[in-house]
DNA sequence: CTTGGTCTGTCAACAAGGCTGACGTATCCC
DNA sequence: GGGATACGTCAGCCTTGTTGACAGACCAAG
């Protein structure tokens, strides 16, 4: 995996040589999405399996966690899944004391959720594992490539989607508008 | 999605600045992965739902498409699921005329794996939907960013796995050995 | 040749987590 | 008051993962 595989060592057209778009460069990227994907969740996977968890907790546990006072509904867009599913999943962990919910002041229809001090510590270790892999990957691979990853996932990203990317660091968050 | 925000613009330390590796950015890494892995799926996703397939039925079709002739045993190497769960799938694509099962002529206990026809053409039709949104994706990044790309998810890949993901057309195959 | 061990693939039953559809309740706003 | 909105829930279905039990083919040893 050295060198000229992807974009240099072809005749050099003009503006772009475009060899990195070829079918077979293509199948790759694909395959490459599966595989690593896979690993991805691989490892909180097992920690959840011990506290009968499954990944769909996890993302929860995780918006939750990133944006807290999080509406059910914005929950529910970046998720992507119906409120039927996500409430059997948001119902045990509130249940378990994992996440608060409380109505909103502004607004007492909505449902205002929070992890408590017991959600944090589980989606703590749930991350640390997470970003343990991610953090040697992004270590490896290095800085420049850290940022060629993120400029082709946000590129493939829904469009409506990526304005739930940036999170609540980077500009105005999910949960925090007026 | 331009210049600086990922790695330079700092007090610029030493050898290695290393702010590629807080845990926001690691963060935003996680959630790269899952906005992009959803977007990933969606389309190759509402054509399967047309003809009562799902995704594992995809994946199958995938690999035994990309190896073919390749034996039940490495596609679960590959899949990373239980036998049963395949052999479900698996069931499916045979009985609908997609995929050819038949004994292999050394050992006559493994069956060796093959589109016929129909199974290429949705094959195809599976596979253009997600070239095209990661072509795109491709197009936009640039071949750097491609690069950088394809090295994050390989250094994210367990490493079992790495080896499968080359791919026929990079070195042996899955199905073709002696 | 038969017997036992090991692959290989299959059948059965169950659980997680998606989905649709319909409905109930509390709250806000006109 | 009446419609719209936010949320929760019951009921039922499907896909896709799991474990457990089992059958057929191969191979080596007796």
């Amino acid at each position: 995996m050295t060198g000229e595989r992807a974009h240099e060592g072809g005749p050099a057209a003009g503006g772009e040589s475009l060899l990195f778009l070829t079918d077979d460069q293509l199948r790759r990227g694909i395959e490459a999405m599966f595989f690593a994907y896979r690993a991805f969740t691989a490892d909180p996977d097992r920690i959840l399996a011990e506290r009968g968890y499954g990944r769909a907790h996890h993302r929860a546990l995780h918006f939750v966690h990133r944006s807290p006072g999080i509406r059910v509904a914005d929950l529910l867009e970046i998720l992507g899944v119906t409120k039927q599913s996500l409430n059997r999943v948001l119902r045990t962990l509130v249940e378990d004391g994992l996440v608060e919910s409380r109505p909103g002041t502004r607004d007492r229809r909505e449902r205002r959720l929070r992890v408590t001090a017991a959600g944090a510590a589980l989606e703590g270790a749930l991350s640390e594992a997470q970003r343990g892999r991610m953090r040697a990957a992004f270590r490896e691979a290095g800085p420049g490539a850290v940022q060629g990853f993120r400029q082709v996932l946000e590129a493939m990203m829904d469009p409506d989607l990526r304005r739930h990317y940036q999170g609540p660091a980077g500009g105005e968050g999910a949960g925090g508008g007026p």
